[in-house]
DNA sequence: GGTACATGTTCCATCTTACGGAACGGGAGC
DNA sequence: GCTCCCGTTCCGTAAGATGGAACATGTACC
């Protein structure tokens, strides 16, 4: 818990004061004091340096609200070229769009985060389903969340799992004994299946990415409206997903 | 020159460190520290800073190499979200993609931050071109910029063009003058027109997106592979693509 | 083997500067 | 009028950022 103890305390407010911004914009700085039991003044310091350095503007009325300014978005798009996870997935992604005429997801696993939205290309059949990029999907309700779960040893999936399992729809498994024993047939498939469980009247399959050793790097995954979506489409689209997978791991694997 | 003041400075420095390792990542102390000229023990201190709020990790080898963790881009997405751009543009945008068949890029101008990519949809067709999300466009070498400068008062559109323009190609502007010529032009169809003057082998139609005060916040692009491209087809992609960068504009304003 | 120059990391004394409670100015609403 | 909440400013104290120098380790050249 002392974490690594000797770091910037001004900085790791003034992050925390960003993110906040990043999640309740357009804010003001009581606000922002309340979400985060950081004393008024002091943020409001934080809020004035992030102006100068150019990562937020107030948008100055009356009442002065706070917003991301480009810089963030310019910054943090990078992340997901980390590992040039996107670059080894773009070639193979399109040829997955082409093949299934859908939705094809990109999700990078990163621990703490959670799983995120990486990149998307979509469906050119008139009724589409897409998620917003940088999203953050939730493990136990998406099936990229559970293709991911499959791989990874038992006490991360225990502390991924732990805590209140938030449900979406009449469809989202209920506990933490439901989704372990589904990834026992994830494991054997190799894809993962939703149908309905996270967002209404979407239908998915997902397949990780596997580095050299096998840990999770991500996820890709198929969505699918529900009227397009049956158990024989998801067995096509699984397969289909989990040899995407593979080539992707591979040009991984080469890099 | 005195910016503000009372910033705090050890923010500053690390949001520099941060920025850098996005730009240059994955990267080393040393490197860091030659590019910004901040001292290298100053530099490892703010990287270490930054792995404990999680927007780095140190992907341990040998070399300790930063890269940018999942957070970044979570953050960085919802600066987008900004007036709502992306959520009004993208219906329109996959109608323009669906009409051309061609990859359409959805671009935010923020000022300093020049502009920047902030969504795509792409092309079916077996041969296309697209740009990375979150990359910063050139304004005088891009049809996007140009779109953007067309409607820029005068100051801002000198201040954008001072000093050195890169050239991209032997099709790039070569100086001021030319550009700034070709905004009459730009202000008269409505678009802005790239035949190769950035990205080689490609050629691009582009529209402003205006607010309501005939502020540009973005553009609209219709990137092309310049064997699809030639002066009949960038006629009709430009008044496909005015025409979807007003209905978007439309949306904005009643929002 | 040896020299030279990379790299990342640690230490520490100096003194800059972040901290946050308290007070201020102003608008909104019983 | 009063009260409540807003954003902003002030300031003394004490916490902590700073960066040069030294260290450990690896690579390149001969």
């Amino acid at each position: 818990m002392t974490s690594s103890g000797h770091a910037m305390r001004a900085v790791i407010t003034t992050l925390r004061v960003l993110e906040t911004v990043a999640e309740l914009q357009p804010v003001g700085v009581s606000a922002i004091a309340r979400a985060t039991g950081i004393p008024k003044s002091s943020v409001h310091r934080c809020l004035v340096t992030l102006r100068e350095a150019d990562w937020l503007t107030s948008s100055s009325t009356d009442r002065t609200q706070w917003v991301l300014t480009g810089r963030a978005l310019s910054v943090g798009i990078h992340a997901s070229v980390e590992g040039g996870l996107r670059e080894a997935a773009l070639p193979t992604m399109h040829r997955l769009r082409d093949a299934t005429h859908e939705t094809i997801h990109l999700l990078s696993y990163s621990g703490d985060q959670g799983l995120v939205v990486v990149d998307r290309l979509d469906s050119d059949e008139p009724v589409r389903t897409w998620v917003h990029l940088g999203a953050r999907v939730p493990m136990h309700a998406s099936c990229s969340g559970r293709a991911v779960l499959a791989h990874l040893p038992d006490d991360e999936v225990d502390r991924l799992l732990s805590g209140e399992l938030e449900r979406f729809s009449e469809n989202t498994p209920a506990d933490k004994q439901s989704v372990v024993e589904d990834l026992v047939r994830v494991r054997e498939s190799g894809y993962a299946t939703n149908d309905r469980a996270w967002r209404p009247g979407v239908g998915a399959v997902g397949a990780p990415l596997l580095d050299k050793d096998g840990r999770p790097l991500g996820a890709l995954a198929v969505s699918v409206p529900i009227q397009r979506y049956d158990e024989a489409r998801a067995v096509e689209l699984g397969a289909l997903a989990v040899d995407a997978a593979r080539r992707i791991g591979a040009n991984l694997r080469s890099a």
